[in-house]
RNA sequence: GUGGGUGUAGCUCAACGGUUAGAGCAUCAGGCUGUGGUCCUGGGGGUUGAGGGUUCGAGACCCUUCACUCACCCCA
């Protein structure tokens, strides 16, 4: 028979990766909480429209990177390959921009691409987004920033950097493609076939080849940075003065452009250079006429995410938390009928239990009890009972003590002994 | 979609084309029938990813296929 294993791409999180997992969440909600974000949770299916709508449908994720499939009633449905499409249509279809005048969210979830997996890429991933409705004031763009470098502070990532650049808006993007356009049909000879297609679909697109080649032509090209209209100009500098106010140090990337059809003005990226080839592991950017494109008020709005896994693989984890856990170790039927009322007493005490649900010799339940790293083993037996205690061995310096076989009031007297 | 690497015990890996495929770690047990980590002894655990071929003989060589992995592309 064929073993039984997960989907290419899909896997099992467990032991010390989910642990960074559970870090990176905690850490991030504390500080969406302080920073007024709300939490709220979209659905993994939605309709494929929503996401070529949204995304772009000559985006290589649209055109080739979702889980597409017809469900039973007909509808085309996709596994959300990102979070800003949803978090868009809930703002819309809850009528968030009429209860809030501005709108913090964040969501916390799973996004899925059908690409080849390699090292920090997976067809189903981990995101923390977040988005923010109803301002265009770059303060908030430098806040988020901010936030995120508090984050990552938090969880020990020292070694990254900010890349920043602005797209402009589809006012300064609509003149500078022409501009662009013409300078790369002089130079088409030198471009890479990938880049020819862009050229005719969506030339910004070519600062992302990584091709040599490429990469020369546009060293002497024009950068839409370089031509921004006067609002976006304005809009970039006061973000970059606000950086300042934070002391956030950036990185101006004039060749950082987004692989999503929908940001505009300000976009960001943040880097490791521990991850190799998928060395971005926060990326966001302003996004000003997508909630109207989606049918929505005209709503400027702001966004990031943060790749999990990537995030987990720079995150150094220390040791665990500092309560001590406990071991319950019995030789004997008798002994094990202290199991139950023991056990009781410690959960309602809010201590960590374990022990051996089959007796086995003292000397395997002890090995159990090391393998778990119990700080503390009680041990009760025969003679114990006979005189009415339990002892309590502390597994680090092997000191015992007695205490007094009374279930009910064990684990407060362990407590008193052990904190 | 393209290219490279790798598939042998739960894990990490050995085994020149030649007995019954081994070792370390892990696991279980014993030494020490009431005390963990160290030590010693032993046990269990394998369709060598799958299928075909070459050969007297294949874990090894050839072909096919699958999987994993890294990189490209793209992206978080």
């Amino acid at each position: 028979m064929e073993k039984l294993r997960t989907l290419r791409g899909f896997r099992d999180v467990f032991g010390e990766e989910i642990q960074k997992f559970n870090l990176i969440e905690n850490v991030s909600r504390k500080y969406f909480n302080l920073f007024g974000f709300k939490e709220i949770e979209i659905p993994v299916l939605e309709k494929t429209e929503l996401f070529v709508r949204s995304i772009g449908d000559t985006t290589d994720i649209v055109e080739k990177e979702m889980f597409t499939f017809v469900d039973l009633g007909g509808d085309s449905v996709t596994l959300r390959p990102e979070a800003t499409a949803g978090m868009v249509r809930a703002y819309l279809q809850e009528g968030l921009y009429a209860k809030e005048r501005i709108s913090k969210v964040f969501t916390i979830g799973s996004m899925f691409r059908h690409e080849r997996p390699q090292k920090g890429r997976y067809r189903e991933f981990h995101q923390v987004d977040v988005e923010s409705f109803g301002t265009d004031d770059p303060l908030i763009d430098a806040e988020l920033l901010w936030m995120i470098t508090l984050i990552l502070k938090e969880l020990n990532v020292a070694e990254y950097t900010v890349e920043i650049n602005s797209v402009g808006c589809k006012e300064c993007r609509e003149s500078f493609r022409d501009e662009l356009v013409s300078y790369f049909e002089t130079k088409k000879d030198h471009l890479c076939e990938d880049c020819l297609r862009r050229l005719e679909r969506n030339p910004l697109r070519i600062f992302d080849c990584k091709n040599s080649q490429c990469i020369d032509v546009t060293q002497s090209s024009p950068f839409l940075f370089d031509s921004l209209c006067e609002g976006c100009q304005t809009h970039f500098e006061t973000f970059l003065k606000h950086l300042n106010d934070f002391n956030i140090v950036i990185n101006i990337n004039k060749r950082l452009v987004r692989g999503l059809d929908y940001y505009s003005k300000t976009v960001f990226e943040i880097t490791s250079g521990d991850l190799g080839a998928q060395k971005a592991f926060v990326a966001g950017g302003r996004y000003n006429n997508l909630v109207e494109e989606m049918g929505g008020p005209s709503t400027p709005a702001i966004g990031f995410a943060i790749g999990v896994e990537r995030l987990a693989l720079i995150t150094s984890i220390d040791a665990l938390s500092g309560k001590p856990s406990y071991f319950f170790a019995y030789v004997g039927e008798e002994a094990k009928n202290y199991l139950v009322p023991i056990l009781r007493s410690f959960i309602s005490e809010g201590l960590s239990f374990n022990y051996a649900y089959e007796g086995k010799s003292l000397k395997s339940q002890m090995r159990f009890a090391d393998s778990l790293c119990a700080d503390y083993v009680l041990i009760l037996g025969d003679d114990e009972i006979a005189k009415g205690i339990i002892v309590m061995r502390d597994m680090r310096n092997k000191n015992q003590h007695e205490l007094s076989l009374d279930p009910q009031g064990l684990a407060k007297a362990v407590l008193k002994l052990t904190l």
